[in-house]
DNA sequence: TAAGTTAATAAACATCTGTTCATTATATTT
DNA sequence: AAATATAATGAACAGATGTTTATTAACTTA
């Protein structure tokens, strides 16, 4: 657990990464929604207090471990322009790739949070709607690339256009449906048309 | 509220819509976290025995809210097809139109799921953090199209690689990452480069 | 419509939650 | 090293949770 800040007290580091430690042990054994708080400090030794000084809910405890892999997340996807001088335009792909190092590295975390209903269910239950519809139209129709990977390839459209949505809600609303689709084609008809992939120091 | 099923008694359907009315009261209210089990059947007219005789916890019943909209959304996505005979591989644009037409429907609910932290946020972060960095990228360089929106863009290229590290996990991680990279080039190259939209009985 | 089935209720119980407060222990600062 | 600050503790409280049990009310079907 990360967990370095200058002004913060040693024991607060102490308290806070028990109490991390502690529930991402629960979580192994159980659902997140079963665990208690009084059974999160009962693992860590420590007062309830001391979880309500920190904490308002047991929601913001994970929030806060999100946070030490999500900093990771981000320094994986910087990581590629460091040791690229030339960068091609409209590519993720050298980021996309240390991206999936970093969930790899934290393989055990992300299978955890993933699975557990701790998210309690719309993006993945949208996702996964949206991706059994894009399947459907893959396995009907066959792609002149036999070696494409359907389930990935359905999962990256879906959740494409639930990140639409959600940029959409988020912004009020404040564009039609006309101009999202308008917007839809953009987008895909950007996509790279030579995409060159830089594979910078794969240490 | 749909809830309908043939086998359903009157009486749980009336107990269920009054609890799931309830609950979508008070999140106009309150933050999902603070509302209290109590506090629903409390709206809801209802014994908080009645409550847990349906739904083990909070999210139970919230989840059953989302599947009462998702099944429009499914409905949505596949009207396209009845009326069009001839597909165009690969797009799924004319699906996705109307799936934006389905949010806009359900507009009040997408505000209030997106907006609360009933997710409790990992989706949310990470696909917030990935669509932030997108944005940088597109920023910093100009793209052909001025009429491209870029946090449109930006969202959709973020939650494109979230659903395949999802369905990474998902698989239990039985992909390589340099797999999944060159999967992700070969999803790219895969998009249309010619997209014919169908229009039907836009209603 | 009457009989049989099952949902809703009320009450009660142990446990958990969220909060407060005085006290003790452990940091940081000078 | 002493003074100061603040984190952790333990105890206590009202309210919420999750479960059970017997009773009443409402629905279904024959």
């Amino acid at each position: 657990m990360s967990m370095k800040s200058k002004t913060m007290d040693r024991r607060i580091i102490k308290s806070k990464t028990a109490l991390k430690e502690a529930l991402l042990l629960l979580m192994q054994k159980k659902d997140f929604n079963q665990i208690t708080i009084t059974e999160i400090v009962r693992h860590a030794d420590l007062n309830r207090g001391t979880f309500y000084k920190h904490y308002p809910f047991k929601e913001e405890l994970l929030d806060e471990i999100m946070d030490d892999v999500i900093k990771d997340l981000i320094a994986s996807y910087r990581e590629p322009y460091q040791n690229v001088s030339t960068f091609i335009l409209r590519d993720l792909t050298a980021s996309a790739i240390k991206i999936f190092h970093h969930v790899e590295k934290y393989a055990n975390f992300y299978v955890l949070v993933v699975k557990s209903n701790a998210l309690s269910g719309f993006y993945k239950r949208i996702g996964n709607e949206l991706k059994q519809l894009a399947l459907q139209d893959l396995s009907t129709y066959k792609t002149e690339d036999p070696d494409l990977n359907r389930e990935l390839s359905a999962s990256y459209q879906s959740y494409a256009i639930l990140g639409m949505i959600i940029e959409w809600i988020n912004q009020g609303f404040k564009y039609s449906s006309t101009y999202m689709a308008e917007q839809l084609l953009k987008i895909i008809h950007l996509n790279p048309v030579e995409v060159k992939v830089s594979h910078p120091t794969d240490k």
